[in-house]
RNA sequence: GGGAGGUUAGCUCAGCGGUGAGAGCACCUGCCUUACACGCAGGGGGUCGCGGGUUCAAAUCCCACACCUCCCACCA
């Protein structure tokens, strides 16, 4: 069936999908021989919609799973989404919000709010799955996962039991992150440091100065903090001072001397507030001190901060305490000040700092066997990436990880929303404790209210993924550990190959996906971390709404163009680590590719014919060979390309070559007799055509797999092996001499054009080749079609071209000489010039150089020899062209 | 304040010690040549950020500087 005039994708690619999927060609078999290459899927967001974030990841996720499949591993893409905790949970107190009802935490209770979220989550997460299918993903559906599945539940609990048992978990009473917009939470990694103009105030504060930007804490001050060595305040160190504030409350606040203050900063006397300042905590609990909370989960004022100040907010706190301290004559300056100020990465609002009792992960404790020593996790982190057990790409995040892990705090586990899994901890009276992943026997038991941060249940993604549900079902009593050696796919997929995703994660997740799976697995996670960078608008800003004229949207590009080129213009020439401007015009240059491609189908189609053959055990002719022996060059290049992680750059490779070779050069070629019409031709044609669909299917699978029905490919492209390199069909000599045959070609259209020949001007053209003669001979034909020649001559020396009435051009393979009849001799004379201009002056630079004679003793042989050669060449072209020159005149 | 990456043609980027610096898009000229005008052929265009240094040889390695982007930092 002949081809459309243009691929138009919305015809073909859900039904292509479908026959993919009901193939099983997704399906990973855990019981095949072939080695395993896995890739878990990082779960998007189970309400979410497709963004171009997840989308060139999955691309890339794709040309991995893709490639590996055809080159004969048996992949697993492991897909699933997240139940991403603190989003969802807002989204539908919004949405209840939106229909009226004031408070849903109270209306409708704990189990009335999760029932409700989990309804939303059922009803919205059809959404994800589509867009991910449309995008052409090869994931393993029949392995879908879900981080709130029972399986995925039993996982985190036994790993917080475990953890807890260990004591790398732990409840302790710390300043935590306060989101007073979200009421919970939150882990030191989720929060952003924003700077904001703020004032600098400097209070008289008993015989001190204090600076801070931060008054109304002020009132919680229970000590003076200042250096040891500090000579100013030696006198006072040790003494209580009371500090009766103009409007508020009388404060007690000892002298202390302490390291960590800076005698250099502000006036090197800090006012202690431990109740709302994590270093100050710290100096506190060094010293005794006690703590005085003055504000509260909502971020008003408690009654500690003394009557008129109770119930405000802090803003408005601190503008009627400066206010007050000003009339009392206190303050003693206010200097504008940039604020670093934390903000909390989901709602965006500023965090408090608040003291509470909270659960955390110790990442110093020494009790994680590793390697045959019990290490720390933070050791842990640091030596698997440190002995190249996980490889990080790009290479450079390695340096920012260790800084991170140089860093690293106990991580604070426990949320106060309501969506997620809830603390394995029971509580029965003031003594009793149980942690455990069941619920315990008997009565009285009360549950820890706290959920976990979603990213302690997407750390153990990669392990608690491949665990046998039914297995884990049919047998509750099973230990963790029973349940991960008695899963098959465990065993035969985990590790991981690849962890692609996002380097803005890299904290979040990967480091801690290792932190958990080295714990509880005694494995790495996975071998290779690929980083994307982000996708940015054609000004390199972020794409946003409110931009709408450089936005795309990866919904809308699949519907206009199809998902083909949605795909490969986020990979093509894409690098780990590289951020991506993706414009319109991006998209329809890979659009033209993929009509470039089709159409050479058509092209092929009609050269093939009806009854496509095998290939020959031998080719003759040497453009055939020629052919073959660039796809060789090209597989080879491809697979080293790859083999390094370059996908984009591969992708460019394959551009290329498809279109300048085989379109250009090849395609063209083949119109002419004897080529044309020869079955030799028709089997390395059709051979060619199914070679490229196959580098381009990863990239581009959909117009790929339509392409290769059409041209009689067996079976289905996405299980078509990968190409590799026939030792039966190897002809580099072809290469070199067709590569001459080209050259030449390209020069007699040169000459063409600058004497200005129309294109229906039929030229006489004589060749004389100084090498592959035979070649030339064979190539004749081709020759005089590509440069629309009347007569061309094969000529056995140079002497025809010394013609007064000729144009030549001069390689070191062959003169050229084209008749020009009435045409121009001056020109011709002045191109010459030209050329011989640029020639003698490289021969110049090669001379100099082949003269000096550090160079002749320093430099690498095959460098000395490059040189001698070239110059060799450059001197005949030059003689020949000067000999030219005279017979002109 | 600490750290990372970048600066090559009008734009997006490749090249990362071997010597005439490349691609795509854009531009110019000519072509609807029976696969493709989403195309074909030919062509113009670059002090490789600035200044030093190492080397027979530097866009490529080292140092300093300028500018851009990002990450981290307990808010005196």
């Amino acid at each position: 069936m002949p081809l459309d005039q243009y691929f138009e994708a919305s015809k073909y690619e859900q039904a292509i999908y479908e026959r993919w999927e009901s193939s099983g060609a997704f399906r990973a078999d855990v019981d095949s021989d072939r080695p395993a290459f896995t890739i878990s899927m990082p779960p998007p967001n189970a309400t979410g919609t497709l963004h171009l974030g997840h989308a060139v990841g999955m691309a890339l996720e794709d040309v991995m799973i893709r490639w590996r499949r055809m080159a004969g591993d048996e992949v697993l893409w492991l897909p699933g989404t997240d139940h991403a905790a603190i989003a969802t949970e807002s989204v539908v107190i919004r949405n209840l919000q939106k229909e009226g009802m004031a408070d849903p935490r109270h209306e409708l209770g704990r189990d009335g709010l999760v029932a409700k979220i989990a309804e939303f989550v059922e009803q919205s997460r059809g959404t994800i799955r589509s867009q991910i299918r449309a995008l052409g993903a090869s994931c393993d559906w029949s392995r879908e996962r879900y981080t709130m599945d029972a399986t995925l539940n039993r996982a985190v609990n036994a790993t917080f039991a475990r953890m807890f048992r260990d004591g790398l978990i732990y409840r302790g009473l710390r300043i935590i992150n306060w989101d007073p917009h979200l009421k919970t939470t939150v882990a030191d990694d989720e929060i952003e440091t924003k700077e904001r103009p703020a004032k600098l105030y400097t209070m008289r504060y008993g015989p001190f100065l204090v600076a801070t930007s931060r008054p109304e804490t002020k009132l919680g001050d229970t000590a003076v903090a200042v250096h040891p060595d500090d000579e100013r305040w030696q006198e006072h160190i040790g003494k209580t001072y009371e500090i009766t504030w103009p409007q508020g409350p009388t404060i007690h606040v000892r002298v202390v001397a302490d390291q960590a203050v800076d005698p250099e900063t502000g006036t090197g006397a800090l006012g202690v507030t431990p109740a709302h300042s994590a270093i100050d905590f710290e100096i506190a609990e060094r010293h005794g001190l006690p703590l005085v909370q003055v504000i509260d989960e909502d971020g008003r004022m408690t009654a500690a901060a003394g009557e008129r100040y109770q119930g405000m907010t802090v803003e408005e706190c601190r503008a009627a305490f400066v206010a007050d301290l000003d009339a009392a004559g206190l303050l003693a300056g206010a200097e504008d000040y940039i604020q670093p100020t934390p903000i909390c990465y989901r709602s965006k609002q500023v965090i408090e700092p608040l003291p509470k009792a909270q659960w955390f992960v110790d990442v110093n404790k020494p009790v994680v066997p590793w390697k045959g020593q019990t290490l720390s996790i933070r050791q842990v982190l640091r030596d698997v990436i440190a002995d190249g057990d996980i490889q990080l790409l790009p290479k450079h995040e390695e340096k920012t990880y260790f800084h991170w892990i140089d860093n690293l705090r106990d991580w604070c586990i426990s949320r106060q929303i309501w969506w997620g899994h809830r603390i394995p901890v029971w509580y029965r009276g003031e003594e009793d404790l149980y942690v455990g992943h069941r619920s315990p026997e008997g009565a009285g038991w009360e549950q820890d209210p706290d959920t976990l941060d979603t990213w302690f249940s997407s750390a153990l993604w990669t392990w608690s993924t491949l665990i046998d549900p039914e297995l884990a079902e049919a047998h509750p009593e099973l230990s963790l550990r029973e349940l991960l050696a008695r899963s098959p796919d465990v065993a035969r997929f985990h590790p991981t190959s690849v962890m692609e995703t996002g380097y803005d994660i890299l904290f979040f997740w990967i480091a801690r996906m290792i932190l958990m799976t080295t714990y509880m697995v005694g494995e790495v996670p996975f071998h290779t971390v690929y980083m994307h960078g982000l996708i940015l608008d054609r000004d390199g800003d972020k794409m946003s709404k409110s931009k709408p004229e450089t936005a795309i949207d990866p919904q809308a590009t699949i519907a206009d163009h199809g998902a083909d080129v949605l795909r490969m213009s986020l990979v093509l020439g894409n690098a780990p680590g590289k951020d991506l401007k993706l414009s319109e015009e991006r998209l329809v240059g890979v659009k033209r590719l993929i009509n470039k491609l089709w159409n050479a189908g058509k092209l092929v189609e009609r050269t093939v014919g009806e009854h496509p053959t095998a290939l020959p055990a031998t080719i003759e002719h040497p453009i055939n060979q020629w052919m073959m022996a660039r796809l060789d060059g090209l597989v080879d290049l491809i697979d080293r390309r790859f083999g390094d992680w370059a996908f984009g750059d591969g992708a460019e490779l394959i551009r290329t070559a498809f279109w300048s070779e085989f379109c250009d050069v090849y395609l063209e070629a083949i119109k002419v007799p004897p080529l044309a019409g020869s079955a030799e031709t028709a089997a390395v044609t059709h051979h060619a055509y199914l070679t490229y669909l196959k580098l381009f299917h990863p990239f581009m699978p959909y117009v790929t797999e339509v392409l290769w029905r059409e041209m009689g490919g067996e079976d289905m492209l996405i299980g078509a092996p990968w190409p590799a390199i026939d030792p039966a069909h190897r002809y580099p000599e072809a290469g070199e001499a067709v590569d001459a045959v080209v050259r030449a070609i390209g020069a007699i259209r040169s000459v063409r054009a600058e004497q200005g020949l129309e294109p229906k001007v039929k030229i006489e053209v004589a060749i004389h080749p100084t090498a592959h003669r035979d070649v030339f001979e064979a190539c004749a034909p081709v020759v005089e079609r590509l440069v629309r020649a009347g007569s061309l001559e094969l000529l056995d020396s140079a002497a025809g071209t010394d013609e007064p009435g000729t144009a030549v051009a001069v390689d070191a393979a062959f003169e050229v000489a084209v008749r020009l009849g009435q045409a121009d001799r001056e020109a011709e004379k002045q191109r010459l010039e030209k050329q011989l201009e640029q020639d003698r002056k490289r021969l110049g630079g090669l001379e100099k150089r082949l003269a000096d004679e550090n160079f002749l003793t320093r430099a690498k042989p095959i460098a000395v020899e490059k040189a001698k050669s070239d110059a060799e060449a450059l001197r005949a072209t030059i003689q020949a062209a000067e000999e030219r020159l005279a017979t002109l005149g």
